[in-house]
RNA sequence: GCCUCGGUAGCUCAGGGGAUAGAGCAGCCGCCUCCUAAGCGGCAGGUCGCAGGUUCGAAUCCUGCCCGGGGCACCA
């Protein structure tokens, strides 16, 4: 096949978008996309050209699918379109891969193109695109694979968004380790991403807080105070008492008898414990008085919140916002968003309380937004929240939900209806939950017994970078076993050090090669880079190139594990490649040819580690 | 009961319409005078839970069943 440039396809494609509206045209240059997303072009063109020129009758191309193959017989990418349009157009599915084939625009990124098997079209990357490869890496950096910012439609990321009411456990610690690096991923990808942590600072779990913080207070002033069952036990909440105190001195003191007297039993049975709780935060108003308990409160909340954000800061887990539950309330925003239900006439009353109609827009039932007492519900918090981000972002509003959420998707689908949204720009991904294991016994996660409960301590055990890579190696979507024995070996069974001890390989060739006197020749390198010829170069030349649409894939499947098993796979190659061959050769055009794909190598590694928050060292 | 996620090698998991189903660990056998053996290579290991269906083609989609995780508040 001769090549012409890539231009002269760009300006085909042009030309192409205004004859055919069915054919669309991104707006990224071809050298910047994918392989995948390139072929996925020239198949379109071609399918483009038949429909224009009356060969192929169809109203829409569909979107062509190109994977990569498994077999290396089959090329590097296939396209099955032929097979899926082959009865749509009435033709048999060989004779119309022929027809796409002889269509097809030239690339310089392809070799040739086979007809297979039943017809599928199957890609051969030249050998230009795999040279090219080391040089596109080596030219963009830290860049290499990162599409333009604002390519694809912007994101509103919401995770972890823990209740402020203890420290981070384990099971949010995969939240926060997924949410992150799919932020990341997706800002590779060209996402616009907005990180946002929903504090939910109103309501009842937060004025049990308050009331057990200020029980401790107390306790800590010498009152006798009996301390309520549905109280927050955790020691935590003596030092934010101890806080309270250094704050406040003796000024939220009361004695013991003031504060039980008259108070419901708090008993087990009947809904006892909830009423003496209820009771307890009540007597706390009136004793400590509007202000007196609004410093309890915001103590409290303020102090648990800045640990919260610094366990997930030194977790490599940050924000671009800490939306505040009450904000949505003093705002406005919270009315607002009930006047629109209202306006559409979605809400009515009964039972003294106001309920949403979710039922007619998909939900299973109905949910109540104000109640009889006049409070508004947490769900009425989330629809507001909602039409913010709406409203704030133009895209996208993408979920991160622990598994136990999920009856929260129809009702907020719902919502976004009842708002007069469209509810597909909402995405909701569910995270399972994960299951601690020492070697092979299961950790108990009670806090009664001491083991560890919290991400810090799991931090503190295993290290941050085994951390992160543990939490997103497996789909979000599937339950886990962490295991901690094997977080911490060092040795090639662990992929986390598998693939750190890759790029310190890497770093320790060029701290070897600067030791004997020599210099890496990067120009030297590229002209010599067809030297690159055996099996083991050619595996690892195909598979740096994958890492774009490796990254354009897990941003598309919300699939952080894809990038986790890629990394590892890369791992692998070079592993392989280095103890089969040695680098620091005498011959000075494959030395450096060699040294270029280290780098390479090296550079995707440490690009691919950063969007997973784990750190590619130099030594290990 | 309803909703939801799953059942793939001894174990932990990829693959989620396509061409001979893949890794790692565990097991067995090999590889350091040489840039980190914290590594590499090889062998062995499978009725893709069961039964139907859709399709040119099903581990993959649909239905039913069996087995497991989780969820179904005027809680947050």
């Amino acid at each position: 096949m001769p090549t012409r440039l890539s231009t002269a396809f760009v300006d085909n494609a042009a030309r192409l978008a205004e004859a055919s509206a069915a054919v669309t045209i991104a707006p990224v240059p071809p050298d910047c996309q994918s392989m995948r997303a390139h072929i996925k072009e020239l198949v379109t063109q071609a399918l483009g050209y038949l429909k224009r020129d009356g060969v192929l009758v169809i109203d829409q191309a569909p979107e062509p699918e190109v994977e990569r193959t498994r077999s290396r017989e089959h090329g590097d990418y296939a396209c099955n379109i032929a097979l899926g349009l082959a009865r749509v157009v009435g033709k048999n599915p060989r004779e119309l891969a022929e027809l796409i084939r002889s269509r097809l625009p030239d690339s310089r990124r392809v070799e040739k193109v086979d007809i297979a098997g039943p017809g599928f079209l199957n890609f051969f990357a030249s050998p230009h695109y795999l040279r090219v490869v080391v040089r596109d890496i080596l030219r963009a950096g830290d860049d290499y694979g990162r599409a333009p910012e604002g390519s694809r439609d912007d994101v509103l990321l919401e995770y972890v968004s823990a209740n402020p009411t203890g420290p981070l456990h384990v099971g949010h610690g995969r939240g926060a380790a997924y949410g992150a690096s799919l932020a990341s991923i997706l800002s590779a990808a060209g996402h616009r991403v907005q990180r946002e942590y929903y504090v939910n600072d109103y309501g009842r779990q937060m004025d049990i807080l308050a009331v057990s913080v200020w029980l401790r207070y107390l306790e800590l002033a010498g009152e006798r105070v009996a301390f309520p069952s549905n109280g927050y036990h955790g020691d935590y909440i003596y030092d934010i008492a101890r806080e309270v105190r250094r704050r406040h001195g003796d000024h939220l003191r009361h004695t013991g008898m003031d504060v039980a007297e008259g108070l419901p039993v708090d008993a087990d049975r009947d809904g006892g414990a909830e009423a003496h709780i209820d009771a307890l935060i009540e007597r706390a108003r009136q004793l400590l008085g509007e202000q007196g308990y609004e410093a309890c409160f915001s103590a409290a909340l303020e102090i648990m919140v800045a640990d919260i954000r610094d366990d997930l800061d030194g977790f490599g887990v940050v924000f671009d916002r800490w939306f505040s539950e009450r904000g949505l309330q003093q705002s406005g925003a919270l009315d607002r968003a009930l006047k629109r239900l209202e306006a559409g006439g979605w809400l009515y009353r009964k039972d003294g309380a106001t309920w949403f109609k979710a039922t007619e827009l998909g939900d299973d039932k109905d949910r109540v937004v104000v109640r009889e007492n006049g409070r508004s519900t947490y769900f009425a918090s989330d629809v507001a929240y909602l039409l913010d981000k709406l409203e704030r972002c133009s895209g996208t509003s993408l979920y991160i939900f622990g598994a136990d959420h999920h009856g929260y998707v129809p009702r907020l689908k719902a919502a976004a209806r009842g708002l007069g949204e469209n509810p597909d720009r909402l995405d909701f991904q569910l995270v399972q939950f994960a299951v601690l294991y020492r070697g092979q016994t299961k950790v108990q996660m009670s806090t009664r017994s001491g083991s560890f409960v919290t991400l810090r301590e799991l931090r503190e055990e295993v290290g941050n970078d085994a951390a992160r890579y543990f939490y997103v190696m497996r789909s979000h979507d599937q339950h886990l076993d962490f295991d901690l024995e094997l977080a911490k070996s060092r040795a090639s069974e662990n992929p986390v050090y598998y693939i750190q001890y890759a790029h310190a390989r890497i770093a320790s060739v060029f701290r070897k090669l600067e030791e004997t006197g020599q210099r890496h020749n990067l120009a030297i390198g590229e002209s010599s880079i067809h030297r690159l010829d055996g099996d083991h170069e050619q595996e690892l030349l195909r598979s740096l190139g994958r890492y774009p649409e490796v990254v354009e894939n897990a941003a598309e499947r919300r699939s952080a594990h894809l990038l986790a098993h890629y990394l590892y796979e890369l791992a692998g190659q070079f592993h392989a490649w280095y103890n089969n061959s040695h680098f620091l050769v005498e011959d000075e055009e494959v030395r450096n040819a060699r040294l270029n794909l280290t780098a390479a190598t090296g550079q995707v590694l440490r690009n691919g580690l950063g969007l997973l928050g784990v750190s590619a060292p130099e030594e290990m």
